[in-house]
DNA sequence: TTGTACGCGTTATCAA
DNA sequence: TTGATAACGCGTACAA
């Protein structure tokens, strides 16, 4: 049978409260009984029922996850699960423990931040989140701390992937090989970093006086290897003026370019040059092999959980704040050599 | 300010008893007061706040997800993260709610039995789990029902996906393709599933009646593409003897030996067909698009969750108890047309 | 049919 | 330095 606080008091002559102090070291306690005290819970490996403790204390050691606002997918997302992965053996090290924010609770339909509440969770992660959800706005503006993976909006702390350096190291990379007929292909722009990409793209491209004009990027209308296919066949139609450099904002969309591509017989790198984003683990495997961004999602985890873990220890006024993370370029072979 | 039982029997006047049991639908209480009190509730919002309710009661809503000893790895598998998913969205139906156990609490080292009792968990799910694991022996020896996804052990009531299955449609369509010289290859042999797969290949292969040999498994030293792709040069250096059709039992690593004997000058599906297993989303994307064993993971989640569900309702004496689920054969290019 | 009283296991406050 | 006592919020016998 497991053994309660009382019962540990007992068979020590102590109070249970005596006990309380010592295991979660406030109050203050002399060191004998103290390392009696520890040595016994030691032994008897007595640990306090968290359900209990949560009621009476107000911490619950808890940090909820927005995943995704649509829970059928979730899991398997390439990009976020690492996330959330790296986040969470992070902040296991300081002995916090990760749940799913979900809304309902039994059988009530609860919004986040009710469900938050009800839980007393001491924190909160926004990944893969709809910055137009009412329900996560009203979280971000309660006095529970938060950090976001990905998503960027007002009084909300986050940590983001640079994707303006992705773009920028993209058309260095074909300056580096002399090409200066650059195009551009984009993912639907109901995601913000789609935006950044896109809006990055521009200036660049005219900042460093490139040929920019509307067939300069060409929008995805989904973010699958089909849609992306459809723009390769597209792209592969203007025979008489193909770019050199597709730079795309997904590696599945890339996929679909390319095969679009060689289908009409457009060699990849031959006659032309693509760069992916992401380096999903099939990049490398891809035939051609795909040059891409990569995104250092091990780091956005676990500085999304540093700065958690401190918000909660220091609450501070929420205000936006936004760290980026920076990107690398992997070469591989959907890019010529120089 | 969060209200509490009290406060709504209070504004009723009634007693919390009162509300508890029309809330939990328990005990004798009149339609009149019923109603009221559940009109209330409803306009109010009021949920119970959950801590307090496992602390009091038995039960907390919750089952917990042993999802893998290698903690650093995990959400991003695609086979069992989309287990998870369909699990998830299966119990969630019904009111539960699902944590990772993890095997600490705070900073306690705990077993994963002793986590599981202390946060009162209802049932746990078993995915990805090593049957040698002594904690998760504990487990599914101890009173809390269990159910596993693609784990077989002792004591455990397991939903698996039909592996043998997957190897006859395998043989049975290179047999429709009039092929008979067929070879395995296999991932490490630490997987039950590569194990059954195994056995089936060399059982049915002899019965029907199909060369079979020391030659007629590979098995792979590690999971991945590389792995594979050295297969793939060992296949394609027995020239004299190359085999019509191969059986990979998973799609990575036939994505692996199909580049190996690319290389080697050896055509998929020209000169030799290939079968993968899995069904993950590349298949369909890769160069040639892979014939392979497609496994129904909604199916085997859900299943799971339904199971369970019924075990938590109605315990039953624990014994090995192992449900297939069957799996079909998705024909794609890198098989020989008939 | 409704209400009273107690227990769930812990922490916090205050007194000793 | 330690202990008694009262919350924490809810469910559940049992009494009314």
């Amino acid at each position: 049978m497991k053994k309660t606080i009382v019962d540990v008091a007992k068979e020590l002559n102590l109070a249970p409260s005596t006990i309380s102090k010592i295991v979660n070291n406030t109050g203050r306690i002399s060191p004998e009984t103290r390392e009696r005290v520890l040595k016994y819970v030691q032994e008897s490996g007595y640990v306090a029922m968290s359900n209990a403790r949560i009621l009476s204390a107000k911490k619950s050691w808890t940090i909820g996850v927005i995943y995704s606002d649509i829970s059928l997918i979730g899991f398997e997302h390439p990009f976020f699960s690492r996330i959330l992965q790296s986040f969470k053996n992070h902040v296991e090290q300081t002995g916090y423990e990760i749940v799913l924010i979900v809304s309902r609770l039994g059988n009530n339909e609860l919004t986040y931040l009710e469900w938050c509440r009800n839980k007393k969770v001491d924190g909160v992660l926004i990944v893969m989140g709809n910055i137009n959800n009412p329900n996560i706005i009203e979280v971000v503006n309660s006095t529970i701390p938060c950090v976001s993976a990905d998503v960027v909006m007002p009084n909300l702390h986050s940590i983001i992937s640079n994707d303006a350096m992705g773009i920028i190291l993209g058309i260095d990379h074909a300056l580096k090989l002399k090409m200066k007929k650059i195009i551009a292909v984009s993912g639907p722009l109901t995601a913000r970093s789609f935006m950044t990409r896109m809006d990055t793209f521009r200036n660049y491209m005219v900042h460093k006086n490139l040929e920019y004009n509307e067939n300069s990027v060409i929008i995805a209308d989904e973010f699958g290897y089909e849609s992306g296919y459809r723009v390769g066949e597209m792209i592969a139609n203007r025979v008489d003026n193909l770019p050199e450099m597709i730079l795309v904002f997904s590696d599945v969309l890339a996929f679909g370019v390319i095969r679009a591509l060689e289908a009409k017989g457009i060699r990849v790198p031959d006659d032309v040059s693509v760069i992916g984003y992401d380096d999903i683990d099939f990049a490398k495997h891809y035939t051609p092999s795909l040059t891409t961004i990569h995104q250092d999602t091990k780091a956005i985890g676990s500085l999304a959980a540093q700065e958690l873990l401190a918000a909660i220890e220091h609450p501070i006024e929420k205000r936006q704040i936004v760290k980026y993370i920076p990107v690398t370029l992997i070469e591989r072979n959907s890019t010529k050599k120089i």
